[in-house]
DNA sequence: TGGCTTGGCTTACAAATGTAAGCTGCGATA
DNA sequence: TATCGCAGCTTACATTTGTAAGCCAAGCCA
């Protein structure tokens, strides 16, 4: 059962992009994370990318003079991680308490309570008496 | 709007133990995580312990010849935040996908179903026209 | 063709985090 | 009463993270 690195916040951001669209050069991951956040300074978005080459999240490949980056893990993995941590951290592993705050919380438009209930059709179809 | 400073991943246990018990004395604190977790150094417990109370997170008070702690934040505030964060860090910030994420991911009971259900009737009701 | 621009490589550096270890008294114990 | 073991205070130290700044070479524009 292969680890997946530890992610940091910043990270996330120019991993959300990478996994979005790939392969992508520095400069198209730059460019995307200055449309949402113009802030973003190249320098930095670089050094990031470095470090996530170094810790083998990312693949790069030279392409003529510049390089493509692509994931080297899939965001459903990562998704996962940081979801059981966060779960583990913030609601001491409780699934129910946890999704009750984002429901109570947030105020989520008719739509939404919708394709929720429907999922949770789903999933009340599937859960059997075989559950472990 | 006061920012609630950033409480890291071990941090949380520990206050995960205070908001439950307080006021409450650092050794009983850490007694309570080595119940859950043997492998707790008293030494780097009491070292989270100063600084939290340097971050303004904990309120420590003489008792004898020792403390007791108490939290300054409430914890709904500090679940909002640290939920928040990690809903835009690893979802962008989009709710629904986030919970089918964990409603897929995750067997639940046919009683967690049938309370989530509930729990969106509830907001079911609530979500009239007038949602902003 | 001579800068200006941009990409990549190297280096910097402070703050936050995880993980403790020393030292110093006070109170309980032998 | 001398001693041990905690409680707290001080100090340590390697990593990780956030945030870039220098320097150098290859193209691109004028």
């Amino acid at each position: 059962m292969k680890t997946v690195p530890r992610i940091s916040e910043t990270e996330w951001e120019i991993m959300r992009v990478i996994w979005a669209t790939h392969p992508i050069t520095a400069a198209e991951i730059i460019a995307k994370l200055m449309e949402e956040d113009a802030t973003w300074h190249p320098k930095t978005a670089r050094t990031l990318l470095a470090r996530l080459v170094r810790k083998k999240v990312l693949d790069c490949e030279r392409k003529g003079r510049a390089y493509v980056y692509a994931p080297r893990v899939s965001e459903r993995e990562c998704v996962g991680m940081a979801s059981e941590s966060f779960l583990d951290r913030v609601f001491g592993g409780s699934l129910v308490p946890m999704l009750a705050h984002f429901v109570e919380e947030r105020r989520l438009t008719r739509k939404d309570l919708e394709e929720l209930r429907e999922l949770l059709e789903e999933s009340y179809k599937g859960s059997g008496p075989r559950r472990k």
